[in-house]
DNA sequence: TATTAGCACTCTCATATGATAAGTGCGAAA
DNA sequence: TTTCGCACTTATCATATGAGAGTGCTAATA
């Protein structure tokens, strides 16, 4: 992208284009933008600027007489360079903390509280990732038999984080043996990721005497679910999608369907928040800078989150027109606040 | 609501009427009824029957010259009297039990599938409510130390579901005593609904010597989500609304609205779906007769079902514009599928 | 008596029309 | 460089118009 330079003066003309479109979501014209901002500019010397930041790619046009319009790369700059820097006043942090406090027990409840936390003052589509367990670090395998043909998984990951799962047996079992195994697995498995476990469980146990076998067996097959790649089935908590269906700019047909998909397919929505970013920064995709062109109506706003050392995304999802510096600095301290959440112990 | 008897020819054209408007969605008219279905009778007769139809209520004007739309009672009466039976082909159950077979494992999974298939083969929006755990039978309590600070609860209620719960202790706790506690909560709570256990928990315990009386202390203060009233907090599946929505008679805003209110707000469906129902039977609500008349727009059909004897429900919510018979057949039988899941073990 | 034909009437829907308002672009003036 | 004035463009809204589908009613018919 080639860099253009703007002066102090359109790039006040395009702050204020923004913002102003921002808020109203119509596209904003030469005159009404003197009445509402005082630049001492008439409205023909404001078209003229507006013409120049058109060639320059960052506006756009609807048709021939209507207002100006933000396009992509209009935004993106804005994001940039113009818009005040993402902050949040003290009072609006304590509102988060508080809000969190509250739910210290289980990490389904956790998330979703934080995602419905998310939608409701950002007034957008809010969505958190389960952690990628993949990478989680396994720190204490226990099985506990639950009747002669049911076992109990319990499966817990370093700094905090537990699963567990229930195993079907086709024939009884001998209590001592699974005692037994319990201590092979701890011995050869603790300490390894999910992913190494996965790929090298076969390996590791082929050594391992025929009266144990059929309990190491059962292990085996279900291996992709004891350590599984991510945390549940679901993949992820959506919230808050008629905030987005209450803006302007998604009243027709087409975009209720897109977004009814998007809660609906959860893969989809994941793909989209970038499951695996790069940045631990907040990343902000607007439009076409999206992975899918499908979505090109969208921006995004995203952020690594860590739950017992093991990561997940968290963000929104809304049009375009949103008021970036404030969600931005939310989906940053709302991240923030998840990874202290075990860290600490409690907010 | 007074009977109204209908001869053999009023029953025919009206059935005839219905099953026209579920196919179209549009208002049906007398030329156009006489041209598809050979009657035998002049547009201008059908007119008359019509006319008297829609004096006994059963048929509706959506204005002076459109054809006839059926009426909620009019609904009524072809589900009880007109329609088809509701009998599904061997070729379709096949369908249904070989996707439920699949999974055999997680509870979670296990709804989540039916839901999944529910909305596919009905096209309509689908639901299926979690057990209402209340009514469980305690059937065994186990508790698992993970560190020092972090217990789990391991809670298997009769015929087979089994909940998990992970406590926070605040001291550290001799690991006798916790074996100790163990039993005792064995002793007194076994056989023990839910529910009862969560009234009489402290009044079964106040004997308890002092020395174990930290360890109770935490069992009575999160007795609650140990022995919670429903399975899990977000307390149901929903799944399909695209389906829904592609319906002619969705396409206004207000259905999209009350649509995503509906799938976000789970209790809003489950109070919809009818949660405590009396009937073991299907249960048919159409437009008027739902609780809420904010969804006088909709049918519901649900049924209960069982899992591990405790009982749940599950259906779908559609327009009231629905093929009755075969979505009945298809919400009894999957409802029955799930029933006899733990039961035989599998499917 | 039950059924049918004929006809005037009603309502919707799609399309056309015209007025209005907001906005642009550009040449000429300040 | 900035501003003014003016012709032109486009969306939006209300109104009009005609075609199509359907009804209701009366009179004729089997």
């Amino acid at each position: 992208m080639e860099t253009v330079e703007l002066n102090n003066r359109e790039k006040t003309i395009l702050r204020n284009i923004i913002n102003h479109f921002l808020e109203t979501a119509n596209p904003v014209g030469s005159r009404n933008l003197t009445k509402k901002y005082k630049l001492g500019l008439s409205p023909a010397t404001i078209r003229n600027i507006m013409a120049d930041l058109e060639e320059d790619g960052f506006l756009g046009h609807p048709h021939t007489s209507a207002g100006r319009v933000p396009t992509d790369k209009g935004y993106r700059y804005y994001v940039n360079s113009l818009m005040d820097p993402p902050v949040l006043q003290k009072e609006e942090k304590d509102i988060i903390r508080q809000e969190l406090k509250a739910f210290t027990d289980e990490t389904d409840e956790l998330l979703r509280i934080t995602s419905t936390l998310l939608s409701d003052i950002t007034n957008q589509l809010a969505c958190v990732v389960y952690p990628k367990i993949d990478a989680g670090i396994l720190e204490k395998l226990q099985i506990v038999q639950l009747t002669t043909s049911r076992l109990l998984v319990i499966v817990a990951i370093k700094l905090g984080l537990v699963k567990t799962i229930t195993l079907e047996l086709k024939a009884e079992i001998n209590p001592n043996h699974i005692i037994f195994v319990e201590r092979l697995l701890n011995e050869r498995l603790v300490g390894l990721t999910f992913s190494e476990i996965r790929k090298t469980f076969i390996e590791r146990f082929k050594d391992v005497s025929d009266t144990y076998k059929p309990i190491i067996r059962i292990f085996i097959d279900s291996a992709d679910k004891i350590f599984p790649e991510v945390m549940k089935s679901d993949k992820a908590f959506i919230t808050g999608a008629k905030n987005i269906l209450s803006q302007p700019e998604f009243v027709d047909h087409n975009h209720f369907q897109s977004i009814i998909e998007l809660i609906e397919d959860k893969n989809m929505i994941i793909q989209f928040m970038g499951f695996k970013n790069q940045s631990e920064d907040v990343v902000v995709k607007i439009g076409t800078e999206n992975v899918s062109n499908r979505f090109s109506d969208y921006s995004v706003i995203s952020k690594e989150y860590k739950l017992g050392g093991v990561q997940g995304t968290l963000g929104i999802v809304g049009p375009k027109r949103m008021q970036y510096s404030k969600i931005i600095a939310i989906v940053e301290y709302v991240a923030e606040i998840l990874t202290d959440y075990l860290k600490k112990g409690s907010i």
